[in-house]
DNA sequence: GTCTATACGGCGATAGAC
DNA sequence: GTCTATCGCCGTATAGAC
């Protein structure tokens, strides 16, 4: 055990530098032991599989980012303002980390009986207290639309997919990088301001 | 050319048949070669690599179901009817064919040079004659938000996002396949609701 | 056009020596 | 723990018979 953590964090660095330099299936294992400095072999010794490193570095990586938007979700906040922060920091998240970013697009193009990241990936939304709490503004009528499902779903898809299309968009619309973070950042309130307005009552 | 038509298309099938089942990266040429009951060689003689293959069935496939939506964008119905008209026949699409789903996911995910797939998905948004549309409405103040870009990305990511995180809306829910397709039938008046809502004026 | 046969280099994974 | 050597599969390619 000695030096062995060593090694193993040596393996768990350069896979994660070369999983977000080209992707996970364009990083071969061979790459990352060369990177790491180490034989071919250890690679397996330490992790069982290259799918193993992949959901090791994956879950590093959500852990650390999903407190934050975890706790702004169980917060006593109001919807509105809740939704607010929610978006926020959901959306510098992503810009922030794009390895996560593909890391999710990984998995959910292999979308076959990929359990444990899915369980993952879900530990981002434990949306009980945020069910709760658009359950109970329906019932007091503060809100219009009372769906939570419909609700979480519209605000995920706002908030993630942009980032899946990045490509697409830059294209069309001829935009740099930096048009296209610009783009991003407008979205930071827009998008709370739509699913806003999608609850408040009518006129 | 007498009896190579058919070859090429059993090939072209065999493979359909297979990424839809397996996925495309799961999915070996000798494969496809062997459920079409041919010989490997006869694969790189007609389509030179997987790649190849892969493009063919999915502009095909892009071709078949994108007129309609075009029609759509390009007819003169005022904008929030061309809106609901669109929202509805493109879930329709993505709800009758899962493989154009695991398709665009799969070029989406490989992000990276896919110039080829990347236009024929383009293709999907000749987004002109609905930008103009916007921008108009926009002028003569029938409209809050006018930003077109914005709102088109809104557009397909409430539409399409839902499908890729399929797996996801399920497992935290504990639908069933069934359920989930009523899911997404809701989706197809919900989606333009939001959208149209977006843009009218405040009361 | 269709086939058999065979080859190449690269991949993920592993057995076994040290 | 670390290494070498090797396995079986992959996508791709081609030579040559029919």
């Amino acid at each position: 055990m000695a030096k062995s953590k060593n090694t193993e964090q040596k393996i768990f660095d350069a896979a994660t530098e070369l999983f977000l330099e080209k992707g996970v299936d364009r990083t071969s294992v061979r790459e990352i032991a060369a990177k790491a400095g180490i034989n071919l072999a250890l690679m397996n010794y330490y992790f069982r599989s290259k799918e193993n490193l992949f959901d090791a570095i994956f879950s590093m990586l959500v852990k650390k980012n999903s407190e934050e938007l975890i706790r702004i979700l169980d917060s006593d906040l109001g919807l509105f303002e809740k939704i607010r922060q929610y978006v926020h920091v959901y959306i510098d998240m992503l810009s922030d980390n794009p390895l996560l970013v593909s890391f999710v697009m990984a998995i959910l193009h292999r979308s076959r009986e990929r359990i444990t990241e899915m369980k993952v990936i879900s530990s981002l939304y434990s949306t009980d207290q945020f069910t709760k709490q658009i359950l109970e503004e329906g019932k007091k009528g503060n809100i219009r639309r009372t769906d939570p499902t419909h609700f979480f779903v519209d605000m995920l898809s706002l908030i993630a997919f942009p980032f899946a299309i990045r490509m697409l968009v830059m294209d069309k619309n001829n935009f740099t990088q930096e048009e296209f973070n610009q783009f991003i950042r407008e979205r930071k309130d827009r998008v709370p301001d739509i699913l806003i307005e999608s609850l408040k009552p009518r006129s």
